[in-house]
DNA sequence: TTGGTACAACGACACGGTATTTGTTCGATT
DNA sequence: AATCGAACAAATACCGTGTCGTTGTACCAA
C-alpha cells in the first residue's frame, strides 16, 4: 500500500518481487489504455482491473483509490515520454542543439499523444483547468528537469543563460500554447514549422 | 436589426441618432456590469434590459439574441482596452519600448480585469475551451492589430524583425499563457516581473 | 498476497412536474 | 419610427424522487 504512486523509474531497484511488479505494471498498462478509449470519468476500476486480468480489490490494494491510480498512470507516462526524449537527444553532439530539439520533440509528440488529446476532446471541462488555472502543480516535474538540463549545458560551457528557471518555465509556457492552442501561425502537427520557430526565436535566449 | 453586433467605434458615423445611440451603449454598458456581477449564464435578458432601463423587446430588437449581445459586450470591451492601452503608448517615445510596454500591459490589465477574471472563476468550462481549444478564433483581432503595429515599427526603420504575424502570434501565445496561468515564476500581478520579462527575452526579438 | 463476495455510502442518471427564460408577436403609446 | 408592456409558445433550468452503477472497505477461502 504505497502512499504515493510509484513510478515505473523505481523499478529498477525491486527487481526480486518480480511477480508483483507485474501485476503493479499491469494495472498501470491497463489504466492507461482505458483511460485513453474511454477517458477518466467513462473507465470504471472494474473495467480497469479486469483489463489487467486482476481483481478489483487488488487494484485498490494497489493505488488507494482512482485518483491516485489516474495520477499515477500519467506521472509514469510524463516520465516515459520524458525518458523518450532523453534518449533521443543522445544523438545530438551540442548540449543547444538538445534543448532545442527537446521544445520541439515535447511539442509535436504532445499534440499527438492519445491519451492527452483524448481528455482535450471528451473532458476539457475537467482537463482544461488542471493545464491552466492549476497548470504550476502540474508542469513541477517538467520545469525542475529542464532547468536542470540548462543549468548543465551552462556549467559547460554551452550556453549561458540569466537564469535557468525562468528560461525553463518561458519555454514550458509556449509548449503549453502551442498544445492547447495549435491552430495557429505554427503548427505543432507540422514538426518543421515549431524546430523553425524554436530555432529563430528561442535559441538567441540560450546566449 | 443588425446581422453583426456593432461596436461603439462605429458610433461616430452616426451620431444623428443621439437617442438611438443612447439605448444602445445604455444596453451596452448594462451587459458589460450585469455580466461581471453574475456571469454569463446567471444573467437574464431581463436583467439587462432593466438594468438599462429599456424593455426587454428592445434589447432583442437591437442585439438580435442573448449571445449576439455577449459578443457585442465583449468585442467593445476588447476594443476599449485596446484603445486604453494605444493611449497611454503615446506617452512613449521608442517604438521599440511601445511594443513590449504593450506587451506589459495588456498581461497585468487582463489579469485585473473584472469581467475577466469573473468568468475565470466562475464559468471556467465555458471560457476555457474558447481561450485555448478554439484561441484563434478569439484573438484574430489582437494578432492583426500588433502585426500591423509592429510592421508600422519596423518600416519606420526602429525595429527588424522576421515575420509579424510570427512575432505578434508567438507574444499572444505568451500573454494568453501568463494570463491563464498566472501562478508561477513571473506573476501578472507584478508588474515589474513582467516588465523584466518582457526586457530580458522578448525585446532580442525586435533586432 | 490474491480472488471472490458482501456491504454501506456515494454519486450519476432518468423521471416527472414546475418555474424560469428565451425569442417572437401584437397593440397601445410617445 | 421606435418604444413599451403584455401575451405567447418553445426551450431550458430547476427540483424532488427513486433507481442504478460505482466506489471504497471488509472478510474469508485459496
Amino acid at each position: 500500500m504505497p502512499d504515493q504512486a510509484m513510478p515505473s523509474l523505481s523499478l529498477g531497484s525491486e527487481l526480486d518481487f518480480n511477480n508483483g511488479d507485474a501485476t503493479y505494471i499491469k494495472i498501470l498498462d491497463a489504466g492507461l489504455a482505458q483511460f485513453t478509449e474511454f477517458g477518466l470519468r467513462r473507465t470504471t476500476m472494474e473495467d480497469v482491473a479486469s483489463k489487467a486480468g486482476v481483481g478489483r480489490a487488488t487494484a485498490y490494494r494497489r493505488f488507494g483509490d482512482k485518483h491516485q491510480l489516474i495520477q499515477a498512470v500519467i506521472l509514469r507516462e510524463c516520465q516515459y515520454q520524458l525518458g523518450l526524449i532523453e534518449a533521443h537527444l543522445k544523438t545530438l553532439d551540442s548540449p543547444r542543439d538538445a534543448l532545442l530539439e527537446a521544445f520541439v520533440l515535447a511539442v509535436t509528440r504532445a499534440h499527438v499523444h492519445p491519451l492527452l488529446q483524448r481528455l482535450l476532446s471528451s473532458e476539457p471541462e475537467d482537463i482544461l483547468p488542471l493545464l491552466t488555472l492549476q497548470w504550476s502543480r502540474v508542469i513541477a516535474l517538467f520545469r525542475v528537469q529542464l532547468a536542470s538540463q540548462i543549468r548543465r549545458a551552462e556549467e559547460a560551457g554551452h550556453v549561458k543563460v540569466h537564469d535557468a528557471d525562468q528560461l525553463a518555465e518561458l519555454m514550458l509556457r509556449l509548449m503549453q500554447s502551442l498544445v492547447l492552442s495549435p491552430d495557429g501561425l505554427m503548427n505543432p502537427a507540422d514538426e518543421a514549422s515549431i524546430r523553425d520557430m524554436a530555432d529563430r526565436y528561442l535559441r538567441p535566449w540560450l546566449g
